[in-house]
RNA sequence: CGGGAUAUAGCUCAGCCUGGUAGAGCGGUAGUUUUGGGUACUACAGGUCGUAGGUUCGAAUCCUGCUAUCCCGACCA
């Protein structure tokens, strides 16, 4: 029956001409004995759609990527290039990050404040390194008023500013002019803040969450008396991001330095976490800056020690951004969607009562009514327990998908037979299936919401594991010559979006600077590599490195990278 | 910022080559149907065809500018 059936399915049916027909027809193909005689090409559709989304991970990542964006209902592009509209629930996931690392700032000494958006273009000039680094791709304010010229609203021209105003893409240069007046003695010191803010630059290349024209951070910046204090501070606040992103976001990292040649600029040292997405890439998810006195000389931040001397201040900062998410999606995410880790869920359990417009729906509201109240009173990680009852009327059996792409860690579906019985059915994310099958378990009801927190905790900590899992059995040791690193990759031409997983590669090398480093650098980019940071906490480097020769000084992380 | 592609209903897309004032599926609404779960049927609603110009008796369709999106490259603090 099965080629009539597929190609009545094709005639009945016009499909849109293009790809998204020929996936449809081929995934018909494909599974012909899966569709029943006489069935609608609806329900045909429907019956060999396996997954929730259209597009696999495995088929295409970056379509896949979009497809989460987009149906786990995180965000939309706006009508400016490159910049997006983060809708409420990918704004409640970046609430409850913030909310996290705000308590960690707080713990650490730090306090909040806010800068300016506008930095006077002079400040920019100001490091010289900071500038010469600096990509020059900003938003730039140069008029302060509109006129109305032939009907049209226009930028007035007479309006000209004296000197134009930079949106500001870190706040390095405002903040330190704010410190250069704040610090005058040692007494002063140290100062501690951080600004919770949006920053803009003009990226050639944008990708949601990833790389944005506008994105939300966390800047924090620090000034010390000394090297050690400020180093100190730089280690300590790393600390704090890989345990943000490893306890709260259960996104394993490697915490490592990066080398000179991926340095902040002005910058004497910079840290990173990074992470391994599904595909293999890795993901700057944060990094931590020693400035040194660099700053502290170009924007004459001294204070007096005790000794009477005059001394420059040894400077940090550090930040990470609304791009975490998208190392969430593509840590966590699966075929189906989003998996959101518990601590950073907006809602944690969400209630589906299904409805059918009949009197009895009644009785079942009740009962899901009672059941939020108990799980509510519940607590998790520390907070009460973050539960939604979905009353929307919406058809019932699409707000199961509705949820299950979003992400959401426990679904509860209530029927009238469950809330007659005193049970719930229960769909865990992380667990979602078994093979092509949905699992939903049915559970008594009573003594389920004292069980509904265990229950977070270990979802959590599969994530993680799950996740730490990948990291670890994905950094290749083994490869000790370049050819050898350059085999595995394999070309650059091979298009990488359909590649196979190649995960990073831990090798040893001479730390090269300079021209040297620059040429290391230029070998690979040509297969689309990256150094990414010597992991920290190193035993004693051994072997050869893998691109000078020379002995090796201590192991770097190489990648493809977002 | 260079090269390529695209922009038509809430969504995915036909229609454009060969100009004659708009189509499908999904979704939505209403009714019937179904009732442990992405039901089925019928009907209805919904679009100044991204935007500004040009050519033409007439433009979704041909031409130009602009804006946005996607892919490749460059860039990526």
């Amino acid at each position: 029956m099965g080629q009539a059936l597929a190609e009545r399915l094709i005639l009945n049916w016009q499909p849109p001409v293009g790809e998204n027909g020929e996936l449809l027809a081929t995934a018909i193909a494909k599974r012909l004995d899966s569709v029943e005689e006489g069935a609608s090409f609806r329900n045909a559709i429907r019956s060999l759609m396996q997954r929730a989304l259209s597009v696999t991970r495995e088929a295409d990542f970056p379509a896949w990527y979009q497809a989460v964006v987009d149906q786990a209902d995180l965000a939309e592009t706006s009508p400016v290039r490159g910049c997006m509209i983060i809708k409420p629930w990918g704004y409640g996931v970046w609430e409850l990050i913030q909310a996290a690392l705000d308590r960690r700032i707080r713990e650490t000494g730090h306090e909040n404040c806010y800068f300016p958006l506008f930095i006077p273009l002079s400040f920019l000039a100001q490091e010289a390194s900071h500038v010469e680094g600096f990509a020059k791709e900003m938003a730039v304010v140069t008029h302060h008023r509109l006129k109305t010229i032939d009907g049209k609203l226009t930028v007035d021209p007479d309006s000209a500013l004296e000197e134009p105003l930079v949106v500001r893409p870190t706040s390095e240069t405002i903040i330190g002019d704010a410190f250069r007046r704040w610090v005058n003695s040692w007494r002063d010191l140290p100062i501690l803040i951080n600004q919770w803010a949006n920053v803009v630059r003009w990226e050639m290349r944008t990708r949601m969450f990833l790389r944005t024209t506008e994105f939300l951070w966390q800047e924090g910046h620090t000034a010390h008396a000394t090297q050690a204090d400020a180093t100190e501070e730089t280690l300590k606040m790393l600390e704090v991001y890989r345990e943000l992103a490893e306890d709260i976001l259960a996104m394993p990292v490697a915490v490592g330095e990066k080398p000179e040649n991926e340095r902040f600029p002005g910058a004497v040292s910079t840290f990173s976490i990074e992470a391994m997405m599904q595909d293999g890439k890795a993901l700057q998810a944060g990094t931590s800056h020693y400035l040194g006195t660099n700053f502290a000389k170009a924007q004459n931040i001294r204070y007096q020690a005790a000794s009477g001397d005059l001394e420059y201040c040894h400077t940090t900062s550090w930040g990470v951004s609304t791009r975490l998410i998208g190392g969430v999606i593509m840590t966590h995410g699966d075929d189906d969607g989003l998996r959101l880790p518990p601590r950073i869920a907006p809602h944690q359990v969400v209630i589906v009562p299904m409805l059918r417009e009949k009197p009895e729906d009644a009785a079942i509201l009740t009962y899901c009514d009672d059941l939020r109240n108990e799980l509510s009173g519940m607590s998790a990680f520390g907070a009460p327990l973050r539960v939604h009852l979905d009353k929307k009327a919406i058809k019932s059996a699409n707000k199961r998908w509705d949820w299950v792409r979003r992400g959401t860690p426990i679904l509860l579906e209530i029927g009238p037979r469950d809330a007659a019985n005193g049970m719930v059915t229960m769909i865990r994310r992380d667990r979602l299936r078994d093979g092509d099958k949905i699992i939903s378990t049915a559970i008594p009801r009573s003594g389920f919401a004292t069980t509904a927190p265990d229950l977070l905790v270990d979802i959590q900590r599969a994530l993680f594991a799950e996740a730490k899992a990948r990291l670890d059995g994905n950094i290749q040791t083994g490869l000790t010559t370049w050819e050898g690193i350059a085999a595995y990759f394999g070309a650059a031409t091979e298009d990488d979006e359909t590649g196979a997983f190649k995960g990073w590669v831990r090798a040893p090398w001479a730390k090269p600077t300079g021209s040297e480093l620059e040429a290391v650098e230029a070998k690979l980019k040509a297969l689309k590599l990256s150094l990414r940071n010597t992991p920290l906490g190193q035993n004693a480097p051994t072997g050869t490195c893998v691109f000078t020769g020379r002995p090796a000084v201590e192991d770097i992380l190489i990648a493809r990278a977002y």
